[in-house]
DNA sequence: AATAATCTTGAACGCACATTCAAGAATGGA
DNA sequence: TCCATTCTTGAATGTGCGTTCAAGATTATT
């Protein structure tokens, strides 16, 4: 009869930080028990083992970014104006993470996924449904007229992914904030104009 | 008075698929010496360690990459249509890959450089070559009018690179040669048009 | 207060890894 | 043919890792 004593959330948040700065092979125990605050029998009596910490950074990582797609997405504004706000967000990420952090999805899919067949399909779900997101906000840009209608939602959405995708590598190496802003416009240009 | 027995370019291009495979991590000195057929003093003797045995495949793989680049837009023919194939055998590379194998240099970029200065500024070094050459490229198209002049070469240069980066990364989860082939065209129309 | 139930702790374990090195094999020159 | 030199071999080494587990600490219930 006792309940356990750490905050889950903070928790997965810390492990996925430490993960996002390291890489998962190489962060080891020890480098999560020192950025979680638990240690290794409680880590696995509540994770199963380094691998479940994963896929439940991950599941966090999801709920954190649907949330802030959310928040971006769902008020009154018009949506090419939401749009815009999110690319400059992420432009701002890119920019903030002094490390040079990617998003944890694409690192675990360039690192673990290959070898992880769970791994790889809990990634690729999650990132399709990004993808229907954007696509859902672009065909509801046609419905209210602020974008052509004789366009592919479909085919846009998948652009703006792979131009996410590339804007996050580029800032691996050239973290200018200008030049980032530039991309993310032009990229904004090809999607909507 | 005995010479090497190996050779280098083809033990360097074994190592390089090895790392392109796993990882530079996950890539144990027992794949190495299986994949290269040396046995781990050789390699200790030819690279030092397993790291510089990764850096003289790294560089291996700028040499290919820099003639495959040279083969492509040598020629005498417009340089629109050389960019256009330049593209398609990317989306080429993609589709091939049956595990998803990244471009090496993105792997490392990932999973190496974020620890390791050295290999950091050698990959951002090449990247920025190549970012050059797409530039110049860029530049002889408007020299050539095949290209408006009041276009920026540089900037299309990094989108271009942005979106291969991009197109990469999207291959990954979505390995789908018309969508890839569809992203690409969209790709070459937002740079050239 | 006593008991039962659960959580926390961290030392200990086995394993896989990168690396070393001394003995053996192969070569070129005398 | 024999020696000197260099390369090859692969078992041995130490280290660091993920993981386990039994003892101790804490809480809820009676």
């Amino acid at each position: 009869m006792r309940n356990a004593e750490f905050d889950r959330e903070q928790v997965l948040r810390a492990a996925m930080t430490a993960f996002m700065h390291k890489g998962y092979t190489k962060t080891s125990m020890q480098d999560l028990t020192q950025a979680t605050g638990l240690h290794p029998g409680s880590i696995y009596c509540a994770f199963e083992n380094k691998r479940g910490l994963l896929l439940a950074a991950i599941e966090q990582y999801r709920l954190d970014r649907e949330a802030q797609f959310a928040a971006v997405f769902s008020n009154g504004h018009p949506v090419l104006s939401n749009l815009k706000s999110y690319l400059d967000g992420i432009v701002k990420e890119c920019i903030s993470c002094d490390a040079a952090q990617a998003c944890l999805l694409t690192k675990a899919l360039n690192e673990v996924a290959e070898q992880d067949e769970e791994v790889q399909q809990i990634l690729s779900s999650h990132l399709d449904s990004w993808r229907q997101g954007l696509a859902a906000q672009l065909r509801r840009a046609q419905h209210n007229e602020e974008l052509a209608k004789d366009k592919d939602a479909e085919h846009l959405a998948r652009y703006l992914v792979m131009g996410i995708y590339g804007l996050r590598t580029y800032a691996h190496t050239h973290p200018a904030p200008d030049t980032l802003q530039q991309l993310a416009e032009q990229l904004y240009r090809d999607v909507c104009a």
